[in-house]
DNA sequence: AAAGTTAGTTTTGTTGCGAAACAAATTGGT
DNA sequence: ACCAATTTGTTTCGCAACAAAACTAACTTT
């Protein structure tokens, strides 16, 4: 709520580096436009932000009668955000500039959900390589943004949940990293992550809703409503994966019957080949210990049971999506994970099934699309986490964070 | 987003008056503290109020040292608010003051869905009784609501469905009663205004995002979420009646199958009723032709079928609204329609699924009530979908709207 | 009665906006 | 080459709205 004119010139501030990141370039007047402000008011905000080196002028661009405007440019490379997808399984720690555009990675396999303490340390030195790499020093790197697998609760929504991390509890993951790497840190959902990277950088620019459903090993869903994360009342919304799909379908870890998670996660679906394995169905995957690839693999190769398998959970994913767009309506659906890996032999039954059960015919014609950003998408989200925090929610000092005349 | 200093003024005299109405009677300095504004501010917004009718000072209350505050009081009884129900077969017109006070009520049964014109004109006689009847004249008479049993659609929101209102094509409801009755009318979904009623009055003054379920001919849900209206990116957020609960299950009037209006809806229940009979099921219901109203008396008698019928209906909406739990997550869940007359026979076997299928121990024990407003709540709501359109909406000219200097 | 306390008002100073005037940079016509 | 027209960006100025501080009002305690 903007209630003293002092606000009034934060607010035109973030509104005015707001506008200059998203288009890249802009003019004063482009922006006086398309902000309702005038002219006079532009320049002294824009001169304002000249003094940082967050934009820019550049040069200028030809028109058809009068003054040429000058260009204002955003500096996408004045900063670095660091950004953690931690897995239940994997880590992927990346190096990110302003623009989204990925300056180091590191990937590896580790398991987080069992070695807290021995996790923390990998996380650590991973950050580190990934800041070096990048080049970027410790002032130029605005903050941490960590993406873990289970939902936040508690009032202030820092504690994981018990439930799915059981030897966590206790840990202060935020804590932790925030004290050895002397730097902000902010933590959120997984799939929450991945929602926030591809509404920033991905399919879902032009959306105002949308839903990211992360399938892995875990089935979760990020929501972004009204441009932005939606958590709901305690903090648990999206979980999708523990959504019922069969009544009397597989249990499920959480103890559940017929969850998504039961039917579609990775392991449902190794599980599900073993079954026909053990039923004696001839396949390319006989005898051998299977991932998630290998059933790609060989249905890639044409073998019929593995095809079967991945269409049947297109098919169980599509409901649950069928169902999402009923309830929600979200403009764009975005499909990340592991099992996505399976590509159209996944998304055609899944389309389908959504076409056959959507009551709107919106719904119905719904984009549905895999992530753009691929694996890196909850770790690029968790980076983006930084810049959301940090120039969008209100009450942050921005002069500050950017540098400004205090 | 507010960027000039005239809004600043717009936003705080908006933002002052919802205070005094939100709290009946407060005074000056109890606004300034909770609006985090100096007191000679207050003072002065204050003193463009007090010309209005809407808000007075009411003598003093004691405190322990020092000048009595002096109390500012919100005058419900200075405007009236005109609030329409179109269900699919019946019509229930409301007037209502600012406090969310029924002043006057009409309800009767008749054929919407099928008789545009003729129920135009039904609705402009009831509205003209009621506004009657509360005694208020034009001037005091802010607007009208008007709840459809239909999603809305197009670019603007103003388009009734197509597919659920078919007579109703190509007719403009909002001009048609705007040009009779000579004042705004705001349209939306009925489910949307329960939403409303329950958020403003009801039970859900305390969260900030809960769902209306309403469960009549149709089955539908109003989602408030951040403290208003959600009604996702094409405007058909909501349609829970067409989540998939059975893929094998009867078919629905949408076209699909296993639907959960086709499975709790008022024709489901009474099919389901007919078809024990049929089975040569014994029952208090035998050779009757049978109302919602007399399956709810039976079961209360005793009768085992109808009660049968009921809990099964309560199991489906149990497991719709579980899914909508974990998925939304809302602070709180409000059940109407004239199916929820049957009381906890419904709501026991409802509780009892969500327990069953809630995946966070919040939505475990998430509050799942009953309308607090009863039958009235959609048409309540409608009446105060004018008063959040003409105070709430930014841009709206508040000071002409209240009548203050212009 | 005097001192202390809290509520509300008035005065004064500051901030930040828009409007208007102005300066700068460009095109096009004569 | 020069001047009018046009558009961008800056400067000046007046106005609106806020906070701070001084002040008045009303009340309690000593």
């Amino acid at each position: 709520m903007i209630s003293d004119p002092n606000d009034v010139r934060e607010n035109n501030l973030r509104m005015v580096l707001d506008m200059i990141r998203e288009a890249g370039t802009i003019s004063r007047v482009d922006i006086a436009r398309a902000a309702q402000l005038s002219r006079s008011t532009i320049t002294n905000v824009v001169n304002e932000l000249l003094p940082t080196d967050l934009i820019h002028e550049s040069g200028t661009v030809s028109s058809v009668v009068g003054r040429r405007p000058i260009l204002l440019e955003f500096n996408y490379d004045a900063r670095a955000l660091l950004g953690v997808d931690m897995g239940a399984s994997h880590l992927t720690v990346v190096a990110m500039n302003l623009g989204g555009r990925v300056l180091a990675i590191r990937r590896e396999s580790f398991p987080v959900l069992t070695n807290p303490d021995q996790s923390i340390a990998e996380i650590q030195r991973l950050l580190r390589e990934v800041q070096a790499e990048a080049g970027y020093d410790q002032e130029k790197t605005w903050g941490i943004g960590i993406a873990v697998p289970s939902p936040l609760e508690g009032e202030k929504l820092d504690r994981l949940s018990p439930i799915i991390m059981s030897h966590w509890i206790g840990v202060d993951l935020k804590r932790e990293i925030r004290a050895a790497m002397r730097l902000p840190v902010f933590v959120d959902n997984d799939a929450n992550m991945g929602a926030l990277a591809e509404k920033w950088w991905g399919h879902g620019r032009e959306v105002h809703n949308l839903a990211f459903i992360k399938v892995a090993t875990g089935v979760g869903c990020g929501l972004i409503i009204n441009d932005t994360i939606y958590r709901g009342e305690g903090g648990t919304a999206g979980e999708i994966g523990h959504t019922s799909i069969d009544v009397n379908g597989p249990l499920c870890r959480c103890g559940l019957r017929g969850c998504l998670e039961a039917m579609t996660g990775v392991p449902a679906i190794l599980a599900a080949v073993q079954a026909e394995l053990d039923n004696g169905r001839p396949s390319l995957l006989a005898g051998k210990a299977v991932t998630v690839a290998d059933v790609v693999a060989a249905a890639r190769a044409g073998d019929p049971m593995p095809i079967e398998v991945i269409q049947r959970a297109g098919r169980y994913l599509g409901l649950a999506i069928a169902n999402l767009l009923n309830l929600v309506n979200p403009g764009l659906i975005v499909l990340g994970g592991s099992v996505t890996e399976a590509g159209d032999m996944l998304l055609s039954p899944l389309r389908q099934t959504v076409r056959e059960r959507s009551f709107a015919k919106s719904n119905a014609e719904a984009t549905i699309t895999m992530s753009r950003l691929g694996e890196d998408a909850v770790a690029v989200g968790a980076a983006t986490l930084v810049i959301q925090q940090l120039l969008h929610v209100p009450g942050m000092p921005i002069l500050q964070v950017i540098g400004g005349k205090m």
